[in-house]
DNA sequence: AAATAAATTTAGGCAAATCTAAATTTATTT
DNA sequence: AAATAAATTTAGATTTGCCTAAATTTATTT
């Protein structure tokens, strides 16, 4: 497998974050989630082109073709690993994980990131809760919902955050809510959209339409 | 602390390492050193030179600033605790390492390096018995002698090992000798310069003037 | 002290990655 | 179907890092 720039690298991994939602990516698109300029992303999307990376007639936006994907889910792979080497070995908070492996994720050397992955025990999800594709680039795409799409009183366990943020953390902290935790939506209010949830059986909280939106539960169990 | 490049911090770590030896370091030495050409070196050296991490006048040579010593020595204690890392955790071998580290390097933040320091349990020598600067740059330059100038019937320590290949590791493993060896030369010889050692008290085993040159111990311990 | 050789710098160019401003294409309104 | 607006691409610059070939400086010989 050939090697990328950390540019190349970084415009891939955007453009496939943005293909999930979208499908077809447009270049204002992928220029504002890089905080870059149409006019850049235009270039860099002829290189990809160029490379077989990336599906692109000029005007129609892009995808990436499925070697795109495969560079792609091999630099998730490195980001997510190295989020989780962070978080449980050296103990970073969980918002602080993302930046560093931002640039961990561009160093490839295939036998470090296996070697890593081994010494991790193979982790699943990274501390946000994201899947880890393994060494063959699969990834464990399971079925999550948001939490406020949960009926009332089932139970159900946090699966992922969206929001990586410090803030998010603070509350979610406060509240005891982490990946893993049982919950079980009580009642819903229509006034503001907010919601009293029990956390492992313990009496009834209430989180935000804002907190609520951010928090995704593994659907069915 | 600034950020530099990738390329500013591998000529500035090839410059610490040259003039070590040297006292003033020249444009061709570190060409060769960076297998790079004569041109290059000097368009670097001005921009170092205006950074001010370098001392440098036209056709003069140069060495770093005590700035740019610092830097150095930051680029050196992120390599060699990578190194551990990954000799000590993820099992690479000794060979193995240098390679990776030289990417790793790079990644520069200091909590990271700060708390993988710590995790690793303040390690003093890399793999290959390299001094590794502490959190402030401070490197500890432990007095070490060529066992080539160790008088017979004196108990050393191998402390470290100047050659990092493959080859000389293979060697190394077959005679059992590694860093913290005890070794005691028993005797010389004038024809081909070869000796005979004793490693931890065991029947004496030869070894090659080639191999002697590359192997260094503690002086007086 | 010239002449020659070696080391170093300068001049000029190229590729990657970015940008601003102008031109072009596509989409949306009248 | 024009006219207008929005999105996108192209043209032309800039910076970094590297190169080759030519010019210059310093070192070494006769
Ligand atoms: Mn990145
Ligand atoms: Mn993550
Ligand atoms: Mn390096
Ligand atoms: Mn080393």
């Amino acid at each position: 497998m050939l090697n990328y720039t950390t540019s190349e690298e970084n415009y891939i991994k955007a453009i496939y974050h943005l293909q999930k939602v979208d499908g077809m990516v447009t270049t204002n698109e992928l220029a504002a989630e890089l905080q870059s300029k149409p006019a850049s992303i235009t270039d860099m999307m002829k290189k990809l082109k160029a490379k077989k990376l990336l599906n692109y007639q000029p005007y129609q936006g892009f995808r990436l073709t499925a070697d795109g994907t495969k560079v792609a889910l091999g630099i998730i792979r490195r980001h997510r690993l190295w989020e989780f080497f962070l978080a449980e070995k050296l103990k970073f908070t969980w918002d602080e994980v993302h930046e560093v492996a931002e640039d961990l994720e561009h160093v490839s050397n295939k036998k470090l990131i296996d070697k890593l992955d081994e010494y991790l025990g193979f982790p699943r999800v990274d501390p946000h809760g994201d899947p880890i594709p393994d060494a063959n680039g699969k990834i464990e795409i399971s079925k999550k919902i948001c939490i406020t799409e949960l009926p009332v009183n089932t139970i159900s366990t946090v699966a992922s955050v969206s929001d990586h943020s410090s803030e998010i953390l603070e509350l979610l902290e406060h509240k005891k809510i982490a990946i893993g935790t049982k919950v079980e939506v009580k009642k819903k209010f229509e006034f503001d959209n907010s919601m009293e949830i029990k956390i492992n059986r313990q009496p009834a909280i209430t989180i935000s339409e804002q907190l609520a939106k951010n928090i995704f539960v593994n659907y069915g169990s």
